[in-house]
DNA sequence: ACGTTCATGTTAACAGCATAAACATTTGGA
DNA sequence: TCCAAATGTTTATGCTGTTAACATGAACGT
């Protein structure tokens, strides 16, 4: 017999874990890990995961997640596309409630801030993942849309009738800013203060009003 | 007998290592070792260091290394001081060279950020160690001074008829920018570009000419 | 000159990690 | 109903940081 003595709790707990999409046979347990994963990651500051503990935590064996992961690489992957995922449809929504110039970027950016100190780990991961993804194989990954997505909220609040490289050139310039201000934050440089960051942010002039 | 029939060999590839200032008995392991690490993070981008790989370039055993770094964590600060102090050094040598205003902003931040890409791994081991260190223990480390004399390089660009307060908002709105800038190349996400550095990095206004 | 002490290095061992191979079990379709 | 594919478990391998016990050699007091 494979399963020993214990194999029935072993079952129930996995059980337990997410008994909802129950297609196959124990779990939908890609999904489970990913929130798991998400989970995991909300509260951290530095992304740091191990398969084991993840599995332990699902109440699945410490190698199950190879039969839906080729390595924990491609999890990280799964998991950093989501999170970009989320922070480009805040970021989208924020455009949104927000007009053009500069009190429309100060909005942005602090919202591009804001969430970037509320999860921590995931910026980290997000940019991780997507250095060394999209630089091996040129693939165009989902990323790459979503971080086109990213830019263009970004540029949405610049008003039209610029050149396409002046605006090109402002557009990086804003990103670097916020990004650049996000990681000296969670990097414990700065402390963390909306007013703040507004001030800093609304001092950019990209001559575009 | 402890050592083995070839101590001898161990021995002298232990000499070979580092003869300079041997003051005991072996050789100066705690130099050699962050000199080792220096280079080793030299041309990489993540910082990704192993203690016994690093003893095995060495010439010495596994574990020697805990005789001189509580543990990995303390060499990894120590590597992280090194880098952060000759990036004090090339900033402060280029604030030298430079006037002040716009232009000689965009000088400073150009330097930055080129020698962010030129030595990506240690820039990302700085703000990660720093980020932990200085948080864990409120100590007022070398790094604190350090990373002081790097913003005073930073605020040097500026005229002094701006209010303290401006200026302080000014230097943090810098910083940010030509670190977000660096980080987004180091991440894969914008192409190293002198000309378009300095493009971005002088379309700053922060009121202060 | 000698013996002790301390800094430094080595060996062996442990727990945890990612991962691969072989085996077991459940699911779903022919 | 039966077979194949999907999913999960067990076991094993080689890596990692770290600790404990032991060895060595240099420095220092007497």
């Amino acid at each position: 017999m494979n399963v020993k003595d214990n194999s029935v709790n072993i079952k129930e707990s996995s059980r337990d874990a997410s008994k909802e999409s129950g297609t196959y046979h124990h779990g939908d347990l890609r999904a489970a890990a990913i929130a798991a994963g998400m989970e995991k990651f909300g509260g951290q500051n530095h992304p740091d995961l191990g398969l084991r503990a993840l599995a332990r935590e699902l109440g699945v064996s410490a190698t199950a997640l190879y039969r839906h992961f080729p390595n924990k690489d491609a999890l990280l992957d799964a998991l950093a596309l989501e999170a970009l995922n989320q922070l480009g449809a805040h970021q989208a929504q924020a455009a949104q409630s927000v007009g053009g110039g500069r009190e429309g970027f100060g909005e942005m950016g602090v919202t591009y801030v804001r969430w970037a100190v509320e999860h921590p780990a995931l910026v980290r991961l997000i940019y991780d993942r997507v250095g060394k993804v999209d630089l091996a194989a040129g693939n165009p990954t989902k990323m790459g849309e979503a971080f086109y997505q990213l830019r263009a909220g970004i540029a949405a609040t610049m008003s039209e009738d610029i050149s396409p490289e002046h605006r090109a050139t402002a557009t990086l310039h804003a990103w670097s800013l916020v990004h650049g201000l996000a990681m000296l934050i969670l990097d414990g440089q700065v402390e963390y203060d909306p007013d703040m960051i507004r001030k800093v942010v609304t001092l950019a002039d990209f001559g575009l009003e």
